[in-house]
DNA sequence: TTCAGGCCTGCAGTACGCTTCAGGGTCAAG
DNA sequence: CTTGACCCTGAAGCGTACTGCAGGCCTGAA
């Protein structure tokens, strides 16, 4: 699979692909011409990275474990353990949009919405 | 008040306070050496500024959406209306991040986890 | 043989929200 | 009258997540 072939697939663009492999996000090994050629799963992986970035992680959170990923013999379970903290991450943000929620809500319903602002918020992003 | 004074009563640096300046969000006298004099609301201002940005407005959203807001007569319902659109949105990350969730937890079970389906997933930002 | 279209690298540019720096003035205390 | 904490300006730099461009190779069809 060439790399046009995988933007298309996954909806993104050929330069977006070789910045995630800058950033090791993902790797591809090269045809005898230089070309970069993915296996099929590179879709879902690639689909997995953008869902988590819309989501709020930033590059560097979703990649920062990737590299075990593709050194190891048995990939899949380490991609499981991998998910799995990523488990534990989306409950404490959805917990933190939560609390933001009713935060908001209760402005919504107040007077003077911005009256008492220095409420403890919950930022969306991690230092962002 | 001084700029530095301002900082640490809303938590912020001086240099933001700047940077809000010459972004049109504030605005400060000054005195005959030149220094900014900020009068004591300016503390809720910026306070204001900072809740809205974790809420997800942008600088430039804020600063649009401010005159509107200080100008009006009576800028609760305003801000009210702004703020429950902000709920929407929360609303629809929450919901993405439980179907991610969801996705997640399924393919931490399963032999391939990366091997499956894709999330429909909404964005937060429009093409951030 | 020529041409389109895809691929390569590396580097510059963009937008946001600051931070840091260089170079310099102000002011109260010792 | 020096020290140190504070203030000023303008400009450059940073991190994130890309996009775009220059310059050039590869491949298949007309």
């Amino acid at each position: 699979m060439l790399i046009g072939e995988l933007a298309s697939a996954a909806g993104l663009s050929r330069e977006a692909l070789r910045f995630y492999e800058q950033s090791g996000l993902i790797r591809a090994r090269r045809l005898a011409n230089g070309y970069r050629d993915y296996p099929p799963e590179a879709v879902e992986l690639v689909r997995y990275i953008r869902t988590a970035q819309q989501l709020g992680f930033s590059l560097a959170e979703i990649g920062d474990r990737m590299p075990g990923i593709w050194d190891a013999p048995e990939p899949g379970p380490m991609i499981a353990q991998v998910l799995a903290g990523k488990l534990t991450e989306i409950d404490a943000r959805i917990a933190g949009l939560q609390a933001l929620r009713q935060t908001l809500a209760e402005r919504v319903a107040s007077e003077c919405p911005l009256r008492g602002a220095d409420a403890a918020v919950v930022p969306m992003r991690p230092a962002g």
